[in-house]
DNA sequence: GATATAGTTCATAATAAGTTCATATTTGTT
DNA sequence: AACAAATATGAACTTATTATGAACTATATC
């Protein structure tokens, strides 16, 4: 299901939008102002945010901008009190995805929210999304907490194949035949080689693991928080 | 230059959109009823829709459908009078995009035109604004920190792409295909080259860079400053 | 038609990716 | 605890790909 950060110092407002969201089925996280905003995004994936403009410590346009500086592209839907247009067009400029105005119409939202999602996720086909980490296949990256990861084609192939069937144990064979193609004549070690070198380059990333089964072959792990 | 369909059957209402829209730099068409909008389509390119909903003929709601039945993906946004609720859901759930409630404020609605232009396009500018570097692409030219760095058309035209749509690999392929044109026969050795000069010529440039993809092709980078 | 500019090709150097192998370390078994 | 078996690791090596400089060709400019 989808998750939704809602960002809000009224408590009165919060709680009545988190109220709302989880009776129609999303799971919503709460925080007060932008930095804890991304508190909770440090170790949460979350789908879409929600947020107030008007807070204390970080407000809702500098929220945006830190997160859009640091490349990430999740839908954000700005809320204010204010409705004058040089504060929407701020809101635009710095990347929002869509603009209300106070009070706020339930029915109105959820409207907006499922229209964001639905735009945000049909651009999302060959992501593998892991918590905080995003694997792109087609782009070839790696991308964990704004920051990229490089990593060589076989090494990258590898990786998907493991993650994108979590749990699964794979054997060199199989992995060979599938990555390097049925007549390689490479040798089995290779691809303990790519292993160490994955581990190795991506020590940083604490949401997967690569598990070695012994006299077997390796599996793909997602470590799950909370 | 993008082209706007504005579907209205008040024609002080249609001229006071048109006029707001073409001064901006958009082109216009106008139609005062969803058949009219299709025969417009017909024989026209159109980028974005802006429609009323409550028309003689064929209104906003029918129109939105019959697009989005044809399989159009074109971004529509909704006017009306109404604001219940009810006409919203309706309206969103056929496939709009947008919704605005008359009265219209024409700021605003050039800011939500230009969100759904950038968002089907994402190429909304001919301009790629990068930190200190402005990339013109009618003009062609490169300024840096005052200073003016001249490409060749290829090497500009590469860069554009490149950066137009950054983080993103294209081949040597897909560049040539879309730079040289399907039918090229030049070596793809070729495009090595073109980086090459760009690279030498923009060397003092510390705003993006251009990334090998070893094995697959090259990448743009827009470097964040902190 | 001479000159400059842009674009292409090609040979070679440089570099990164991928592989292999020898050795260290870990793990499971008795 | 000792042993065997498997995996991890570091480094050397091989191969494939890209970068580079320069020559060459095409195109535009005067």
């Amino acid at each position: 299901m989808f998750k939704i950060l809602v960002v809000e110092d009224d408590k009165n407002l919060r709680k009545l939008m988190t109220t709302y969201l989880k009776r129609n089925g999303y799971i919503t996280y709460e925080a007060t102002n932008g930095v804890e905003a991304l508190d909770v995004m440090d170790t949460n994936y979350v789908d879409l945010i929600i947020s107030d403009i008007m807070m204390k410590e970080m407000d809702g346009y500098e929220l945006t901008k830190s997160l859009r500086d640091a490349n990430y592209t999740i839908p954000i839907l700005l809320v204010t009190a204010k409705s004058t247009i040089t504060d929407k067009k701020e809101g635009f400029l710095l990347g929002a995805d869509d603009y209300m105005v106070k009070p706020i119409d339930m029915e109105e939202l959820l409207l907006r929210v499922k229209v964001l999602l639905k735009r945000a996720n049909s651009a999302n086909e060959t992501k593998l999304i892991i918590g905080n980490m995003i694997i792109d296949y087609k782009q070839m990256s790696i991308i964990y907490k704004g920051k990229n990861y490089q990593l060589a084609q076989k090494e990258f192939q590898l990786l998907y194949k493991l993650l994108s069937t979590p749990d699964t144990i794979f054997t060199r064979q199989e992995l060979m035949e599938e990555i390097w193609g049925l007549d390689s004549e490479s040798d089995f070690r290779t691809v303990d080689v790519h292993i160490k070198r994955i581990r190795e380059k991506l020590k940083d990333i604490t949401e997967f693991e690569i598990a070695t089964i012994r006299g077997i072959g390796y599996k793909g792990i997602i470590k799950k928080k909370d």
